[in-house]
DNA sequence: TGCTTATATTACTCACGGGTAAGAAAAAGT
DNA sequence: ACTTTTTCTTACCCGTGAGTAATATAAGCA
């Protein structure tokens, strides 16, 4: 609260702190390795043991940070939905026409797709979750999808956007976006960022109007600017897997 | 093989024929049974008690016509994969530019995906099955891939597309259509039809050159022809699930 | 009518994995 | 050093559901 001295003393608060942090650092390794688990193998497949095991822990010590395995589930999924809560926030706050918001917005979601938790909003099957929590995600679901079509409606109120159906294009959209979930697997050519321009660019070009359309498309054998930059990431390790080897289905 | 006297001759072979249909069609019957409890309870929470149950038959009795629950899984799988194999292969030998093909290919694609039997090939999970037959479910979607990218580098080649990336076209295109099987369900406002009409139209008004260009859009309010004229199908008798109750994600 | 084969049932096995109980080991607090 | 609390382990329970064995029933067939 009020001026502490700095970080070094040994108030007999900071032990409290400390275990506190680390409890909670102790529950995101949890939901980083279940998650990755998941994806991986799926969530029926995926065993609690595994997930211990990974963290060098037995199974009943997870039950010290989580109720279930549909609770450590339903929290991976949350830190995914927390993300994109998060752009939408931003998006929504700012000043920009309907078509401007719903680049931004295709291009945010395309990036959170290529995550981890992210991946998880569309992987994961909401009737494996309790009653409640189903709820809770039917509803953020729900959101997610008037989102999108605020945005389309907004663009051709303001006539960015040319009229059409918003429901219609926001599923053709969206659809689009969440199979990236499905494709994207870290240590392929594709970065995330790549990815997001990309689908920024070629989920909305149809939809803009002649007069708001963006300057040109940039020419084929080019990559793009941003893309080219980040691209020599530097690759995971052990990452043999490659990516996209022809799975469109 | 020759020509026996019609249907009603009590020939020596018809009840071996009539047994051999018998077998079929109970074989069919599980399948259909079996495809939509998968698709409504999931693979893992659907139990094989239930689809024996839903036909007045006894777990075991399945037993005669499959091997296994996976056995049961990847014949449903195969169902929808020779949907799209049938449609493929008329389009592969129609007399088209690759932008003709491609609508084609996303019409006929779109309209599998709202049936049990064509969502099963993006609802199920090839980690559920065998190696060998997981081997084959990935082949398939590789081909199908191909055939997504084939067509645009033909329309490309011909003129009638414009110059793209055509996997990253693929993905999109495929993206969109997949998500139909998640998202439609039968007795909603949107019929299988009109989606295909919409798709078709919106998922490649963006990659045609001026030159192919088609007429106009048809002004929103308006329902088109074929969907209207198709859309008084009678509807399922109990189906109270409404469509599209805001489900993007 | 009896013989054979296909089809179905009842009653069971069994592996698997989520979850719990009891208590050890470690850490924090005094 | 002693107590208390947190964290983790070993050892177990137990529901579930796929798959099987033994057997009954029914249908083809002579």
């Amino acid at each position: 609260m009020d001026g502490r001295p700095a970080t070094d003393q040994p108030s007999p608060w900071m032990p409290f702190e400390n275990r506190r942090r680390a409890r909670d650092e102790k529950r995101e390794a949890v939901l980083r390795t279940a998650v990755q688990l998941f994806l991986e193998q799926g969530y029926h497949r995926a065993t609690l043991n595994e997930v211990a095991e990974r963290l060098n822990i037995t199974k009943p010590a997870l039950y010290n940070y989580f109720r279930s395995k549909e609770d450590i589930l339903f929290e991976c999924w949350a830190l995914g939905q927390e993300q994109v809560d998060g752009f939408i926030a931003a998006i929504d706050g700012s000043r920009q026409t309907g078509l401007g918001k719903l680049r931004a917005l295709v291009h945010s979601y395309a990036e959170t797709m290529a995550t981890d938790f992210g991946a998880s909003l569309v992987r994961f099957d909401p009737r494996d979750l309790s009653p409640a929590n189903a709820k809770i995600v039917r509803a953020a679901k729900r959101g997610i999808d008037q989102t999108f079509r605020r945005y389309i409606a907004e663009g051709i109120a303001d006539g960015s956007i040319k009229p059409c159906d918003p429901k219609m294009a926001a599923f053709a959209i969206a659809g689009s976006l969440n199979w990236i979930g499905h494709w994207y697997q870290r240590g392929g050519e594709l970065t995330p960022d790549a990815i997001a321009d990309d689908f920024a660019e070629r989920l909305t070009e149809g939809l803009a109007t002649a007069a708001s359309k963006r300057p040109a498309r940039k020419p084929p054998p080019t990559k793009t600017k941003k893309s080219a930059a980040k691209a020599p990431t530097p690759r995971k390790k052990n990452n043999t897997k490659r990516n996209t080897p022809g799975r469109t289905a």
